[in-house]
DNA sequence: GACGCCTATTGCGTAAAACGCTATATTTGC
DNA sequence: GCAAATATAGCGTTTTACGCAATAGGCGTC
């Protein structure tokens, strides 16, 4: 069935009369009639009585008629409905990120690109960052927030929001196990520390490497999703740990901890946006993409 | 616009697989990828985002597709809809008739008929027999029941429903220009009656005929549109008529006057229901033409 | 009552378009 | 890095659609 067909039954239907009627088409009578047969076969039913001197509707063609209105208007609305979303972009943006970076960047990010573009939905995944990459590259999340490791994968596009260091915390409270000289680390001061780190991610790789470097197996006490579990664990005087000071920083925690000035330092990361290559190609992720990069000159 | 296109989207947007959908198509991925393309044409937006490896909709795909499924039901509703309604006649029949047939012949005729096709109105139209054969073939109206002429229009079906025969009515109070003996009528008797007659019609035809037989030029008091008019009058004791016996009988005025058994007598006629030959072809009219022939064996 | 006009329909030759096969480019998983 | 997967463009063939001219039939008119 094709639209055509519709709006030659409808012009034939308004002069009845297939003359006229093709002129109005831009077609040939035996176009028309040809047209109406097909509709009529499809239909099964007769839709115009007609014979070689009159054309008149049964009371089919007059139910058809308004199907047939309705249906070329629906279509019309549909086609502008679809220009104007395309004017306008839509859709939903899922971004994946850590608690802490949903409070500290996400509402400087968003923000502006909210009022530009209103008809697009953002969903928030917080989690571990650990995850982030891997929730972006099976596609559950359109973008994530997360440290930019050593080598990206070639189908992840990046782009760096901030620097931050990790850091070790302590509790303020006291406790035996503390190291007495954080700043000048010996191997024997930290064996005994029971330590409070993330399960896997950077900051768990960073930290391994820091301790191996000492010649140090730690003693790890407890293995933690996410980071601001752990800032909760060692505020609660389980341990030490390893966070981004960008979390501590957030944390509401943040008195019940202090941070320990160790030497070496840990390393300084990245902590960036990153996307797949081709969802690139979206326009409403394209647009959120530029609008990171023109952001704050 | 072509709904193969609606139904080709729709599977692709189901299995957002090329390969998969085609055949589910019953055809070749190279059909379905220009079946999209011309569908993004048409509506100038994209539907579908793909690359050689993903497949995925566009927030204006998913509107579409909500689009595709309406639309593709409605057809399927209004085929469906057709279908029965071819099944079941339906439409309009309309009528026209005096006022004493819709009395006399109407009940009879459609009470059987509106039990067996509840899909079918009727529109009554009631006035002056006169009218009638020129309603039918001026379109105005389907059928009527009208006398029957001599010659009838090559255009028009006829079926007779009864005979009836067209009497003199006076009224039943005195009046001097009542004729003394009816029975035997002599011209001078009837020279000073006055007449009350249809203006046109084959009531009037007959009783211009009577007349000129007996070589009198009546004196005509009215010329009246509609026989049952005709008896108010004459009951009223305006003059003497000429009305068919069907009309006395169903008039609520018969009281008010009396039949004068005139020599000769005037004819007798046949009523019966007519249509356009080319109006039979109708369902919904052909199976009351139909009804009627069947109608009291 | 025969003739001529009007008009929907059909036959047929041509034009267009749609289809499927094949090759290609590109991506992904091993 | 290679092989498998897959959407798409090119191209030859088939199918479909179009319009012209002829046909058939109804209707008004002389």
């Amino acid at each position: 069935m094709d639209f055509r067909l519709l709006k030659h039954f409808i012009t034939l239907s308004d002069t009845l009369h297939f003359g006229r009627a093709s002129e109005l088409c831009h077609t040939s009578p035996s176009t028309l009639s040809r047209s109406l047969q097909q509709l009529e076969n499809e239909l099964a039913t007769t839709l115009i009585e007609r014979d070689n001197r009159h054309v008149s509707l049964t009371p089919q063609g007059m139910h058809f008629q308004r199907y047939a209105r309705d249906t070329l208007d629906q279509w019309e609305t549909i086609k502008r409905t679809l220009a104007d979303e395309a004017a306008q972009l839509t859709g939903d943006i899922s971004i994946y990120c850590s608690v802490t970076a949903s409070y500290s960047f996400l509402y400087e990010l968003l923000s502006d690109f909210r009022l530009q573009h209103p008809g697009i939905e953002f969903k928030l995944h917080t989690g571990d960052p650990a995850n982030a990459m891997n929730r972006v590259l099976s596609g559950d999340d359109d973008m994530a927030i997360t440290p930019r490791p050593r080598t990206p994968p070639p189908a992840l596009a990046f782009k760096s929001l901030t620097r931050s260091s990790l850091v070790f915390i302590a509790p303020t409270s006291p406790a035996e196990w503390l190291p007495h000289t954080p700043e000048s680390s010996t191997a024997q001061q930290w064996e005994t520390v029971p330590m409070i780190l993330s399960e896997a991610g950077l900051s768990r790789e960073y930290a391994d490497t820091w301790f191996r470097a000492l010649g140090v197996t730690p003693r790890i006490y407890a293995q933690v999703a996410g980071h601001e579990a752990i800032v909760s664990m060692v505020g609660l005087g389980f341990g030490v740990g390893v966070v981004p000071k960008i979390v501590l920083d957030n944390s509401p925690l943040a008195e019940s901890v202090k941070i320990l000035h160790v030497k070496p330092e840990l390393p300084y990361y990245d902590v960036g946006l990153c996307v797949l290559n081709r969802r690139l190609k979206r326009p409403r992720i394209q647009a959120l993409w530029e609008a990171v990069s023109e952001r704050r000159p």
